[in-house]
DNA sequence: ATTAAAATTTAGATTCGTCTAAATTTGCCT
DNA sequence: AGGCAAATTTAGACGAATCTAAATTTTAAT
């Protein structure tokens, strides 16, 4: 059985697994981690020998099937609770990750189902990223990023790359929530930022940072 | 801030100062979290050390206001998950304690009182236990136990003594659930035994150790 | 009041996850 | 190819929570 901290180490080789498909760094994990690139040598090493990830020296790590397998569970009961503290507690999306993080590590199935039928077997989160199914499917949600949308185009926000608090807020400010739909007026030329308009309200802008990070349907 | 296990040992000497109001005995505290009476010694003196216990070597421990205090909390977020889980998810009372015991050292007090007023404020956990309020006040409940009832009265069940899966289950079988109201019959004077009745349903026996186990008003 | 048994504490070791410092490997640049 | 810088691993240590074994204190019985 993994511990907390194992749990933790692959739900982030998972998540690092999108950027750098042929093995995720260690100093890319030891940097999210806010560890030293030494302690994730040494957890490597053991996840390893749990057959956990495929680890060759100097080479970077990919998660097994298993490895796999616990990270979606981990990443599924997660976005449960997020869904829970949203709809149920009235939290807002940006409040609710750090609550989540210490609540997915709790490992009862038999917990993880019923509150996923309480909330109505939802599909995806606060935050529009999907919810693995029990048996760790995931549907293959293609939504790309504001910033690559054309100008002219209007698009529903589907979605978030980044979950801080600071960014989320950012966004609730602007009054970009998941679901509203946007018009992109004008990409400019200089900074690459965006300017946008919702229904019949005065255009606002956003910093190329802030479009990147935006995953529109 | 106390650790997860030092919660634990802060919870269990305020659970068994009831039964040991001048200084909870190590050895008590060591059969209870299944640990050494030496890791027992050590985790005092480190309590001791953070103010949360009053130690004197070879003679026992009692909370210091502080650590009352924390124990009070620890057992408020316990029992409102304990309620979170019967009466939402759906649970039996049986079923509830381990999945509590770990959601109870979720600290975020945000959390704790968007939970309670999401179940309504309740007064009392799925075992008749009542739940500690914010500031740790505990409504001081006078029930007595099943066995120190006289033949004859009728009385309603509103608490147990024993948290235990098995015993819990034991009691549904009887068919003495919370809020059941029992006459009692008659006292076994060969072993304490009581016999029971429910409405107008035959009579059953339960021993004299469930007897001293259920708490009736 | 003695003293043996029980309870408790101390001493020293172990595992987990982390650290710093030093050694090693990789890979890039000329 | 050579060599340096960056990335990574190894070595040795530490704090937390636990253990066993040994020492100490308390208690209770004679």
């Amino acid at each position: 059985m993994a511990s907390f901290t194992e749990e933790n180490y692959l739900k982030l080789i998972y998540a690092l697994s999108a950027q750098q498909p042929d093995g995720v760094t260690t100093n890319a994990l030891a940097e999210r981690t806010n560890t030293r690139a030494a302690s994730v040598s040494d957890m490597l090493r053991k996840l390893a020998e749990k057959g956990l990830v495929h680890y060759r020296k100097y080479q970077g790590v990919t998660l097994t099937n298993e490895g796999r397998r616990q990270a979606l569970q981990i990443i599924r009961r997660h976005r449960l609770w997020e869904v829970f503290l949203v709809e149920k507690l009235g939290f807002g999306w940006d409040e609710v990750h750090d609550m989540a993080e210490e609540l997915e590590h709790i490992r009862a199935d038999e917990l993880t189902d019923r509150l996923s039928v309480f909330l109505g077997n939802p599909q995806f989160d606060p935050h529009g990223d999907p919810i693995p199914t029990p048996s760790g499917e995931l549907p293959p949600t293609r939504y790309h990023p504001l910033c690559d949308v054309a100008a002219g185009e209007t698009v529903p926000i589907m979605g978030v790359l980044q979950h801080s608090p600071a960014f989320l807020q950012h966004l609730n400010k602007a009054g970009l929530v998941l679901g509203c739909v946007v018009k992109v007026c004008e990409i400019s030329v200089f900074d690459r930022s965006v300017a946008l308009s919702i229904g019949d309200q005065p255009a606002i802008f956003v910093s190329y940072e802030v479009a990147r990070n935006v995953l529109v349907g």
